[in-house]
RNA sequence: CGGGACAUGGCUCAGCCUGGUAGAGCACUGCGUUCGGGACGCAGGGGUCGGGGGUUCAAAUCCCCCUGUCCCGACCA
């Protein structure tokens, strides 16, 4: 490719609607424009690192025995209202109606469709295990897009969806796709942890995240340093207290009583107040579902995790109580909620479960209790609901937990029945009974690698792209293009490696020196092969490495053995 | 949806407080010089100052409404 006739648009600056790194460099190297919020035109230098990226999934889908299919964009109704989620999707899901008055959406997934389709055309265990994927635009009305290709609301997705006749094969299906995604993001260049995660609205029993470790990373992930255990913040279990409260502390429990805590709501504000530290005291957070209130107690220093109290108490929809609930069920304003007396449901996590002799709300105005002890109150639940912290040990070896920060750019779940029931996608198997389908589905976000392995690969001047999903491999730079033999050489080069089968870009714009080598430190091509008047001089080449700025002198006879040495652990 | 900020030429921004002839740098066009890290000179083109309404002799500037964008939160694969 000549650069003087591609839609390369460079900026110099960093335009003002960019936060993060990657996104401003995907604008500044004009990979990308928006038209609106979560809404991105891709230019030409981008399309050709979707290129690499969805040629290196095609292989592995492949190797992985899956096969590429086209589904529908447009999607009526009708099947989303089978599976139930036409009701449960909410406003992310973008309905439309057509001439005809009729509901469709645009696809943000595809489990209905591609269940349907199976339903229709698979009728044997002899036609299984099936796996299909495409690599396709998906809509997803987000409430809050952000960081470019990070968060879009149109962005393109590669989805899989198996189908098995077992658990077992189910499991060893998921398996496959599991390995796949870890060749597909090792070939990708990127360092990323398989993560346990929790399903969402896709829904199902089980899941793994990929994610990019990356400190602008929108998810929190604990990995322990022991053992190969990984879970998204959102997901991770905490380890159950294994001691029950011995005799000896019981005996020397004392009675709650009253004390006044005039405007003090917070824990830091009863806490400073009472001279105690915030594990003696106990939270009481109402929550709200769609079907009643709830009331939830944690230790003062630890965090409700809502997506564990969502899976755990079956709503749709779980919020903080406003405070005209909060009146109503505690009778007392916000800040001075307290178990004793409540009749809502009252679930508390296991923390609680070894306290004793604790602090809560008064369920009055500015009264706190002391002494409170778990036989004050009636407890409907005991379970893990708060969010992991750096002082828990690891659920499963009790090893010590790091933190980190990644980009979620891939998921796998096993999903069960839990679409093939909805939709009645069902085979007779050996015997000749009608048996409901195990499905698994598997995501990777095109888009969000490519904008992760930019967080990952990239310095001051610009992108450092890994050589298997770079736009092009190498790059022609003369300078001095008033020179004949510059020019000539230059040209020359360029033929002969398109020619050995290399992406090459030559920059044949006559534009000054440093407006070329920013340029090509700004799109982060592997390797800059460099030629002017002094390299024409004793024909040499100036092969310089993107990554490491390493600069060398090349004879044009070891140019192509040194470009693929370079390229490899690029 | 709640909180905050912003909207002036293609980009980055100044001008607004204190109303009175729309500016700079970059980019773009032409000519010339220059050519190893975002060159220089000369000459040009391009903006109903996001939209609507109001106040005023006069609005980019003051007031109201709307729209869009960005950030934080809630929410979310």
């Amino acid at each position: 490719m000549r650069y003087s006739k591609m839609l390369l648009p460079t900026l110099k600056e960093d335009p003002a609607e960019a936060e993060v790194i990657s996104h401003k460099l995907m604008l500044r190297s004009g990979m990308i424009r928006k038209l609106a919020k979560g809404i991105y035109s891709c230019l030409p230098l981008a399309q050709r690192v979707f290129n690499k990226v969805q040629q290196i999934i095609r292989e592995e889908m492949e190797r992985a025995g899956a096969q590429e299919v086209t589904l529908p964009g447009v999607q009526p109704s009708d099947i989303w209202k089978e599976s139930g989620r036409w009701e449960m999707y909410g406003k992310e899901l973008l309905r439309f109606k057509d001439r005809n008055n009729r509901d469709f959406c645009l696809g943000p997934t595809h489990e209905e469709v591609v269940t349907d389709l199976i339903r229709r055309e698979i009728r044997s265990y002899r036609q299984l295990p099936l796996n299909l994927f495409q690599i396709q635009t998906k809509f997803r009305d987000e409430i809050r897009p952000r960081f470019g290709l990070m968060r879009c609301r149109e962005f393109v997705m590669k989805d899989a969806y198996s189908f098995d006749v077992d658990e077992d094969a189910a499991q060893e299906s998921y398996n496959r796709m599991f390995d796949a995604y870890i060749r597909i993001f090792e070939r990708c260049g990127l360092d990323f942890r398989a993560v346990e995660a929790d399903t969402g609205t896709i829904g199902g029993s089980f899941s793994h995240e990929f994610m990019v470790l990356a400190d602008s990373g929108e998810d929190a992930i604990v990995s322990c340093d022991s053992c190969n255990y990984a879970a998204n913040i959102e997901k991770a279990e905490v380890k159950p207290p294994d001691t029950d409260i011995d005799n000896e502390t019981l005996s020397r429990m004392k009675e709650a009583r009253k004390v006044l805590t005039p405007g003090k709501k917070t824990v830091e504000e009863v806490t400073d107040f009472l001279k105690i530290k915030p594990d003696r005291l106990v939270k009481t957070l109402i929550y709200e579902t769609d079907k009643e209130a709830v009331a939830v107690l944690v230790r003062g220093d630890h965090e409700v995790n809502e997506i564990k109290l969502r899976n755990l108490i079956d709503c749709n929809d779980l919020s903080l109580a406003g405070d005209d609930l909060i009146i109503k069920t505690t009778h007392a304003p916000v800040g001075f909620s307290g178990p004793i007396g409540l009749d809502i449901r009252i679930i508390t996590d296991n923390a609680v479960s070894q306290m004793c002799d604790f602090v809560t709300g008064g369920n009055e105005k500015d009264t706190h209790l002391i002494n409170v002890n778990l036989g004050d109150f009636k407890v409907d639940r005991y379970a893990d609901l708060r969010v992991i912290t750096n002082e828990d040990p690891c659920p499963r070896c009790g090893g010590k937990l790091s933190f980190k920060r990644g980009i979620e750019v891939g998921h796998v779940f096993k999903l069960g029945k839990k679409y093939s029931e909805a939709l009645g996608a069902t085979y007779l198997n050996a015997r000749g009974r009608e048996e409901s389908i195990i499905m698994g589905c598997y995501g990777i976000g095109v888009g969000r690698t490519i904008a992760a392995a930019i967080e990952q690969n990239h310095d001051s001047n610009g992108i450092i792209f890994p050589t298997s999903i770079a736009p092009f491999q190498v790059m022609v730079l003369p300078i001095n293009m008033d020179k004949s033999e510059v020019r000539d050489k230059s040209e020359a080069l360029y033929i002969s490696l398109k020619d050995e089968g290399y992406d090459v870009l030559i920059d044949d714009r006559d534009e000054s020196p440093g407006v070329k080598f920013k340029d090509a430190d700004l799109i982060g091509i592997p390797i800059r092969l460099t030629l002017s008047k002094k390299t024409s001089k004793d024909d040499m080449v100036e092969l310089k490495v993107r990554r490491t700025q390493e600069v060398i002198m090349v004879k044009k006879d070891d140019l192509l053995d040194e470009i693929q040495k370079y390229l490899q652990y690029s």
